[in-house]
DNA sequence: CTACCAATGTTGGTACAGCCAACATAACCT
DNA sequence: AGGTTATGTTGGCTGTACCAACATTGGTAG
């Protein structure tokens, strides 16, 4: 469930007018939600699973160094879970026959699928999420975090 | 070498165009500049240290459970932080003698004083977080961001 | 007054995101 | 050939955020 803290939560005044903070702030929401979400789906897929499947279908098979660069995710990580997702299906593995040190990763079609459902949730939060804001609002809001975000 | 797909085109843009993506983003981009402060100008406190410094300073003395709620951590941790925090003689901790379970925190001077310390680091990172926004934006950002944090 | 219930502080544990060090293997580059 | 870089993997660590259980204390209903 969302925002366990109670009423009366309120924070400091020095808290309350910094953007990090308020961004904190934010991402702890938004989080919560994802949570939520991707929970009451069912299974133990969490916000790097949906990255990298996100990313596979969007760009295609790649090596697992394109993959986390392209999601910002750790070598380390993606191989974790990377294995997750192949023990379920939902990606396969196959050494690059031209360099075989490299492992290319492609979304399967049950992969692609879930991906599929795992849109709907995700979109279900960012309409819970962005529901505060008007129209007009929210495209404003996405041009400026975009700026914060910084593209690296 | 094949495939370095696209110059900047980095997040898929299933997540690029989605508000819990960007958020997620801007926070990671904000909380590594808050670490890195922190890591440069406050051995060894953090967030939840600030926070707690930052709330107790503002409103004065609380029991544990109250500056908990008001800057949304949970207990068990503010117990830990706090233990931390006495440990270094920036904060008092006193049995409230009308309720005994109560524990009474108060800011020493040197904390008030560490506080101030950290506010200039961040202080600092603010400037920088918001470094890619113009003053108008800033002022557009904060409204709008701190609708989405949730006021509660 | 007693019995129950709520709040508090504490201990100990989980989850997730993020990051880094070290290593073996493979490719690349003089 | 030797040195460097890239890759996948293992194992570890931190910080934020929760949650469960417990003993103590307060408050309240009977």
């Amino acid at each position: 469930m969302p925002t366990p803290h109670g009423p009366g939560g309120r924070s400091p005044a020095r808290l309350q007018g910094r953007a990090t903070w308020l961004v904190s702030r934010a991402h702890a929401r938004a989080f919560g939600l994802l949570n939520a979400g991707f929970e009451a789906h069912g299974d133990g897929l969490r916000g790097y699973h949906y990255r990298l499947l996100a990313a596979l279908e969007e760009w295609g098979p790649a090596s697992q160094a394109e993959v986390g660069r392209s999601t910002g995710i750790d070598r380390s990580d993606v191989t974790a879970v990377l294995t997750d997702l192949e023990a379920r299906g939902l990606v396969v593995r196959s050494v690059d026959p031209a360099n075989k040190r490299r492992k290319i990763v492609t979304i399967t079609e049950r992969g692609a699928a879930r991906l599929l459902e795992l849109d709907e949730v995700v979109d279900g939060v960012q309409r819970e999420f962005l529901a505060p804001l008007t129209a007009a609002q929210r495209r404003q809001f996405l041009d400026l975090v975009a700026l914060l975000a910084g593209k690296r």
